[in-house]
DNA sequence: TCAGAACTACGAAATATTTCGTGGAACAGG
DNA sequence: CCTGTTCCACGAAATATTTCGTAGTTCTGA
C-alpha cells in the first residue's frame, strides 16, 4: 500500500466525459479521444478535448506520456476510484448517509438481469454472514 | 398522473446543500435554513442562502410562498426525484450503465446494518420472482 | 523543398457557480 | 414616532467550468 494517497479532485461533468473515454480505450492520444467522442453524439472541437486533457493533467486526474509527439494520456483517477468517490458523495448528500437506500433505489430501477441479481445475492449472503 | 413532467435541472453542489436542509426541515424560511446550516460546519452568509433560494426558485427547484413577509421555501425537486435523477446519472456516467455494479459498490462499503441487509434481501427476492 | 497536415501551448471568451454587500421596505417595542 | 432589527431585491465580484481560436512547431508526401 502506498504511504500517501493524495486525494484527486472530484471530476466535473465534462471531465467525466473525458475520463469515460480513457477508461474505455485505455491510454490514448487526443485524437483518439476526440474521434471516440465524435462517434457518440458529442459535437466538441479537437482543441477543446486537448485543453481538457491539459487541465486534467494539471489537476492530476490524468497522466501524460509526452515522449512521442502525440502525447498519450491515461486516467490517473481510476474508474474504481471514481466509483467509490462519487458513490460516497451521492450517499452522503442525497441519501442521508444510507447506502442501503441507494441500493434500493438502484435495484428498484429494474434493470438488473438474473445473473446480476445472483451476484448481488451472493455478496449479500457474505455480508449477512459477517454480521451475525 | 400529470400530463407533462418538466425536467427540473440537476442541482449543483451548493444547491444540493440547500435542498438537503429543505428535505430535512420541510418548508422553511431563509432564516431557518441559514440557522440549520450554521448548526453544521458551514460558514455561509445569510444573503448567500437567500440568493440561492432565489436562484433555485428561478430554476424551479424550490417553491416559494410569499404570502407572509418572511417567504417560505419548499423543495420542488423532491428527495426521491433527486435520488432517481442522480443515481441515473451516476450509473450512466461512471458505472457503464450497470446499476448492479453500483449496488455492489454501495454494498461493498460495508455500512449496511443487518436490518438494511434484510430489507435489501426482501427486495431482491421479489425481483428474482419477477424474473422467473 | 515546400505546402499542407497534425500537434501542442497559450490565451481568452462565454457561461455557470458561489459568495456577499448595499439599499430600501416592513416591523417591533420603547 | 424614532431606532434598531428583519427581511427581500438587486447587483456584482470572485471563481470555476466549458469552449475554441491562433500561433508556432514538427512531420509527411509529392
Amino acid at each position: 500500500m502506498g504511504v500517501v494517497a493524495i486525494d484527486l479532485p472530484r471530476p466535473t461533468n465534462a471531465e467525466l466525459g473525458i475520463l469515460r473515454v480513457l477508461w474505455a480505450l485505455g491510454p490514448s492520444t487526443v485524437r483518439r479521444v476526440h474521434e471516440f467522442l465524435q462517434g457518440e453524439k458529442a459535437t466538441v472541437g479537437y482543441t477543446t478535448v486537448l485543453k481538457f486533457l491539459q487541465i486534467m493533467h494539471g489537476k492530476g486526474l490524468v497522466e501524460r506520456d509526452d515522449s512521442e509527439r502525440a502525447h498519450v494520456y491515461s486516467a490517473q483517477l481510476s474508474q474504481a476510484a471514481a466509483q467509490r468517490q462519487l458513490t460516497r458523495f451521492l450517499v452522503d448528500n442525497v441519501f442521508d448517509g444510507s447506502s442501503s437506500q441507494l441500493v434500493m433505489q438502484a435495484l428498484g430501477g429494474g434493470r438488473a438481469s438474473a445473473e446480476e441479481l445472483a451476484e448481488i445475492r451472493s455478496l449479500l449472503e457474505r455480508l449477512e454472514q459477517g454480521h451475525t
